[in-house]
RNA sequence: GGGCCACUAGCUCAGUCGGUUAGAGCGCAGUCCUGAUAAGACUGAGGUCCCUGGUUCGAUUCCAGGGUGGCCCA
């Protein structure tokens, strides 16, 4: 052992603020660069293919961000330290409306036609400089979170490469046929005059929009051509002879929330299989609707007159409210069958109008309708109609009081309320509205699709088949083109001859091959985006043609340039290091595809991602390769304000994430976020609960460090010279050579070994909160019984081997601990693992030293980021140790809580605990008889009978009987309940635990359990089949003792309160307080002093010659037992060797403190004493 | 309207493959213990395990329906 000279530690103290420490070791870090060492110390690793879902960075990062970024740090960590090396790239989202609405707000301008006028050019020159606004603050919150990704080498998606490797894939979809421009009803945006994805609707949902709700009648056409093949027996009951109507002309009533949309009726759809009713009313008017629907729509007054299927409707003409207009266009009105017509609201009618609904224009596609449009795509009503000329939504009124003064009018139940989408940014009530758009055809790989997401590897797992397979299991092609400005600009050039003429460039060299030879020269460094891209005109690729082709205006759905990541993050040909250190050129996306960098082994987002990241990369990939991109994938839930409303800016409850890593630190914020709550789960988050993790978690970690730290510090404890105890040598693993031979020490080992085998399983099962959890588990363990039961073991003065096992297993378990902790709580855990790595490490990664770093170049400790993960050992598992280890805690528990019931103080010492344990938990009792004693300050623990400890009743064990029995358990229920206990439990016993009867019933003992009920003269505690009992029996020796005991609480206090050291011997003076006690004659205090030598530890005799070299304690002066007894009280006296020993008093003087010594008066069984204490020496 | 998830103490969360007395931490009240610990232990107050039906000897747990909240989609 070394000198106190030489500590082996940088002391630690208990008080200790994280931020500050983070900050230091964040320092440090930077410094040795250490994110670099690690990665070239793995440089020969398989690799871990991480892919970044890319944020954008037009924003403040929210603490939302610390959590996934978090979340995909603590897997890339621990796989490192599995000896992987993770691809952490980074990577930036810069496209899309977001970006452009930001840059439009900042102009002060709000239409595309403004855009334009300003022009593309500097407009998007404003784009691109603003998305890295905000790079910074993402560098720096990255980088204090503790979250290692490579953001200097991140991807950005509006850079040339990966806009011409966006373009390769696009064009690798169009030779496989699977784009194509479509005429489809999408939600669109009248204001922005775009179209949006699904993803952006989702955004933009508002509930209780009040809109109008009318019925209206369609009345069958005056004369029916039935050349659409109308029926002609269905006509006939409905009136109509062949030529003309024979009763007056039924109406089909129709329901819409959209008057507008009635401009552009071109079919009333009807379910074929749903039943409908031809009703009449008191003044003859006939109306046609779904049966089921009659009662509500039409209410009462209504007659039926006839019914029939919706099959036998189809073909009838009926008269469109604005059919003129329509009907110059060839558009003929009629009843239509549809699958998507339902009675669940509305007239089992429905209204249809191609141009305006998705389920309409799929009608239309099937029965050959053209789409003609009654609306611009600003959503202004043409002037043709009655609000002609305003916004369609303006426009409804007028049209309603149009149709009422018409006569087609059957019902307003105006205002009605439902969540009707509006644009997520600048907030205009979105129309379905029929354009041209350039699709991806996802539905043709649908089933590839599923198949390949059945083997991604999804946590939660319900994602697979729920949320992600429903939405693949309804997947519709996929609108990609926006009418924008700031995105990748789709790669396809038309010709001016035959806009059938088209030609798709999958890179610059398909542009410079077709280049006229006017744009040629625009070729050289064009910047990919509008409107330089718009410039370049092609010669038509047909033969013959002659034509010149120019680029389609839309740019790409920014979820295209993230989906499509996985090929257009590299800059090819790019050479990178592959599995084994191999170096891996690839020269384009067919050469990525086939190397290791693809698909993923690991992406985690939030659930929101679901439709959209996930999805994205999922259908890209899916399309180009076949599989999906990404093997598992973790998702996240979200995080909530306190009150469980989700945060945004809008509402002002964000919760900045630096306040949060500026108080508590980043280490107590990740544990937190892993910890808390299931990573899939939603939670609700507040920086009060980030408080209570710091203090329940890491503060516990940390004094157990630093209680470990002082005492191996003033033992001179050197691990590194004990290597022998751990198995190879390797100092301070799991593994040691052999179980400790103390039960303790045996009992957390033991732990510690399960413990780290649990933590790599859910690790590699992506469950960090499982992990956490038991970690935190073990680290109450470790502080609050191992090192609490062990304390006197650190503090006896001899360096025997029961001591030094104390400090090899605590050893074992911190150092373990850093390892664990390091992928969760990288700063801390970093602070500690350098303080207690071993010294004489020779790993080849140890040796690559952390400048700044104390300690000397070949064998000091340098980053626990660089160590592998712990290696555990089953041999020292001990599943029976450790459960008669909780057991111990339980009695304790249990003794505490009946001591407390009794009024008796644990400070005072009692004979005997009875323990009637559960059946076959006895062999355990020999296990932990010391512990208990101990914790319960008893003398004996004694195995009891549970009768002798208290009154008890039977009680049917539910669990066994219950499928024993059945049906009969009531009975039996019965039988026990009016059997005398005792007289059962007797008979069982006497009978060798054999059955008995009751009730025609023949029961085991392990069919019963037992309730009890106190018994005087024992203090009973009780839980489950586990009985204790405290034997509150006081005899007078016992009554000293703990008048002892109690002196000695108070001169330890007065110790701390004198502000001495831990080591410090003291001598310490007791006299009955003055004045109205005689005072001490002279005689009474000899000179010098008579001392008793004090002994450390409880039970070893203490002695000098075993004691050289170390300081605690340090040798008495004292030269034999002298009495003075006589003056003491006698409880006081009787014990004085005992209270010596434990206050750490060279001398116990029945005399008053001489000044200078801390002096307090005492009550102590009712008497007044005066006690001092003085340092000795 | 549909899908997925959640609902357990004042708060944040465990748990119950159907069984006796449903737990932890924090917070509150009190007691105790303590020379690593702003810590720890014990006791108390605080629970219709969201509701209603069903299955069952028995449901907080399984099933069905409903409610509330979150997310996603119409």
């Amino acid at each position: 052992m070394t000198s106190n000279a030489n500590k082996r530690y940088e002391p630690v103290s208990s008080k200790v603020d994280f931020p500050q420490l983070e900050s230091s070791v964040l320092e440090a870090w930077r410094e040795a660069d250490l994110f670099h060492q690690v990665d070239r110390a793995r440089a020969e690793a398989p690799l871990f293919v991480f892919y970044e879902g890319p944020p954008t960075a037009n924003g403040s990062p929210g603490i939302h961000h610390v959590l996934s970024r978090s979340f995909k740090d603590v897997v890339l960590r621990y796989k490192t330290m599995r000896g992987f090396r993770p691809l952490r790239r980074g990577g930036w989202d810069t496209h899309g409306l977001p970006v452009e609405l930001e840059i439009e707000k900042e102009l002060g301008i709000s239409s595309k036609q403004e855009i334009e006028e300003f022009g593309i050019e500097e407009f998007n020159r404003r784009c691109r400089e603003s998305v890295f606004r905000y790079v910074g603050e993402w560098e720096a919150m990255t980088e204090r979170a503790g979250v290692w990704l490579d953001m200097a080498d991140a991807y950005v998606t509006y850079n040339n490469s990966y806009i011409e490797s966006a373009w390769w894939v696009f064009r690798r979809l169009w030779d496989k046929g699977l784009v194509y421009e479509g005429y489809k009803v999408t939600p669109h945006c009248p204001r922005c005059v775009t179209s949006l994805s699904s993803h952006e609707v989702a955004l933009g949902y508002q509930e209780d929009t009040p809109d109008p709700s009318i019925y209206i009648r369609f009345p069958a056409s005056e004369s029916q051509s039935m050349s659409y093949g109308a029926s002609v027996d269905t006509l006939t009951a409905l009136g109509y002879d062949g030529e003309r109507w024979t009763a007056p002309r039924p109406a089909f009533i129709a329901w819409t929330t959209t008057p507008w949309t009635l401009t552009a009726n071109c079919a009333l759809a009807v379910g074929p299989d749903v039943s409908y009713v031809l009703s009449e009313n008191d003044d003859g008017e006939r109306a046609i609707v779904a049966e089921a629907l009659a009662r509500t729509v039409l209410g009462d007054g209504w007659r039926e007159l006839a019914r029939c299927t919706g099959a036998d409707l189809v073909g009838i003409e009926y008269d469109a409210p604005y059919g003129d207009f329509l009907a110059r266009r060839g558009h003929a009105h009629r009843v239509l069958p549809a699958d998507f017509v339902s009675t669940a609201d509305g007239t089992g009618i429905v209204h249809s109008a191609v141009a305006y609904g998705a389920e309409d224009a799929e009608l239309g596609r099937a029965h050959g309708i053209e789409t003609v449009h009654t609306v611009d795509n600003r959503g202004v009503l043409a002037e043709d109609f009655p609000g002609g000329g305003t916004f369609v939504k303006d426009a409804d009124k007028q049209l309603i009081r149009d149709l009422d003064d018409r006569g087609l009018l059957f019902r307003d139940d105006s205002p009605y309320k439902h969540t009707y989408p509006f644009c997520w940014r600048c907030g205009t009530p979105l129309l379905y509205y029929a354009k041209t758009s350039w699709y991806i055809r996802t539905t043709a790989m649908k089933d590839a699709m599923l198949a390949g997401n059945r083997g991604i590897e999804w946590v939660p797992e319900h994602i697979k088949e729920g949320r992600f397979g429903e939405w693949l299991r309804n997947n519709v092609d996929w609108s990609v083109s926006r009418e924008r400005y700031w995105g990748t600009p789709i790669p396809i050039w038309r010709c001016d001859r035959d806009p059938q003429h088209l030609l798709v460039a999958g890179s610059t060299a398909d542009l410079a091959e077709r280049v006229t030879d006017e744009t040629r020269p625009l070729l050289d460094g064009l910047d990919l985006h509008r409107p330089f891209v718009d410039r370049v005109e092609l010669r038509c690729a047909e033969a013959g043609c002659g034509g010149t082709m120019r680029r389609v205006p839309e740019v790409a759905d920014a979820w295209y340039d993230s989906g499509a990541m996985p090929f257009a993050q590299w800059d090819y040909p790019v050479t990178v290091k592959a599995s084994g250190g191999e170096e891996v050129t690839l020269n384009g996306v067919d050469d990525l595809i086939a190397s290791p960098l693809f698909p993923a082994d690991y992406i985690t987002e939030a659930v929101d991602q679901t439709r959209g990241w996930f999805y994205s990369l999922l259908a890209l990939s899916t399309l180009i390769t076949g599989k999906p991109s990404y093997e598992s994938c973790l998702v996240l839930g979200l995080i909530l304000d306190g009150k469980g409303e989700k945060m945004s800016k809008s509402k002002g409850n964000v919760v900045d994430p630096w306040a949060v890593m500026n108080e508590h630190g980043a280490d107590a914020l990740r544990w937190y976020l892993f910890t808390a709550a299931p990573a899939g789960d939603a939670r609700r988050f507040s920086p009060d609960l980030v408080k209570e993790t710091l203090r329940q978690f890491l503060l516990t970690l940390w004094n157990t460090y630093s209680f470990y730290v002082t005492y191996a510090n003033i033992d001179g404890f050197d691990p590194d010279a004990h290597a022998e105890y751990w198995k190879d040598g390797r100092v301070g693993e799991p593994t040691l050579a052999a179980p400790p031979p103390n039960e303790l020490d045996r009992w957390i080992v033991s732990e510690l070994n399960g413990l780290v085998a649990r933590v790599a399983d859910d690790m590699d099962a992506l469950n960090a909160t499982g992990a956490g959890r038991r970690i935190q588990d073990f680290v109450n363990l470790l502080s609050n019984w191992y090192v609490r039961r062990s304390r006197r073991r650190f503090w006896k003065a001899e360096n025997d081997d029961d001591k030094t096992w104390a400090y090899v297993t605590l050893y074992s378990c911190l150092h373990t601990l850093t390892k664990l902790t390091a992928p969760m709580t990288p700063f801390v855990a970093d602070a500690m693992f350098r303080n207690l790595a071993p010294r004489n490490e020779g790993a080849s990664e140890a040796e690559r030293v952390v400048p700044g770093q104390a300690g000397t170049p070949s064998g000091s400790p340098t980053s626990v980021h660089l160590e592998p993960f712990p290696d555990t050992d089953p041999a020292l598992t001990d599943e029976r140790l450790d459960r008669a280890v909780r057991l111990a805690m339980r009695i304790a528990s249990l003794g505490r809580n009946a001591r407390s019931k009794s009024g008796v103080k644990v400070r005072q010492p009692l004979a005997r605990v009875l323990v009637s344990p559960r059946p076959g938990d006895e062999e355990l009792l020999p296990l932990i008889e010391s512990q208990v004693l101990d914790e319960l300050n008893v003398k004996a623990m004694e195995v009891a009978e549970p009768e002798s400890l208290a009154n008890f009743t039977l009680k049917p064990n539910l669990p066994v009987l219950g499928p024993r029995l059945g049906a009969d358990m009531g009975a039996a229920r019965q039988a026990i309940a009016e059997a005398d206990a005792s007289a059962v439990a007797a008979a069982l016993r006497s009978g060798g635990y054999g059955s008995i009867e009751l009730g025609g019933f023949t029961f085991e003992p392990g069919d019963f359990q037992i309730e009890v009920e106190d018994k005087p003269g024992v203090a009973a505690a009780s839980e489950g089949a586990l009985l204790i009992g405290i034997d509150t029996t006081l005899t007078p020796e016992l009554e000293a003792e703990g008048t002892a005991r109690e002196f000695v609480h108070r001169v330890q206090n007065m110790r701390k309160a004198a502000g001495f050291e831990i080591e410090d011997r003291i001598v310490t003076y007791v006299v009955p307080a003055p004045p109205s006690v005689v005072p001490a004659p002279p005689s009474v205090v000899p000179a010098p002093p008579s001392v008793i030598p004090a002994k450390a530890g409880t039970s070893q005799p203490f002695r000098e010659e075993e004691n050289g070299g170390t300081i605690r304690p340090p040798s008495p002066p004292g030269r034999g037992a002298g009495g003075e007894g006589g003056s003491l009280p006698p409880a006081l006296a009787a014990q004085q060797t005992y209270i010596r020993q434990e206050t750490l008093s060279d001398a116990l003087h029945a005399a008053a403190p001489p000044p200078g010594a801390h002096t307090e008066e005492h009550e102590i069984d009712g008497v007044t004493l005066t006690v001092g204490v003085a340092r000795a020496g």
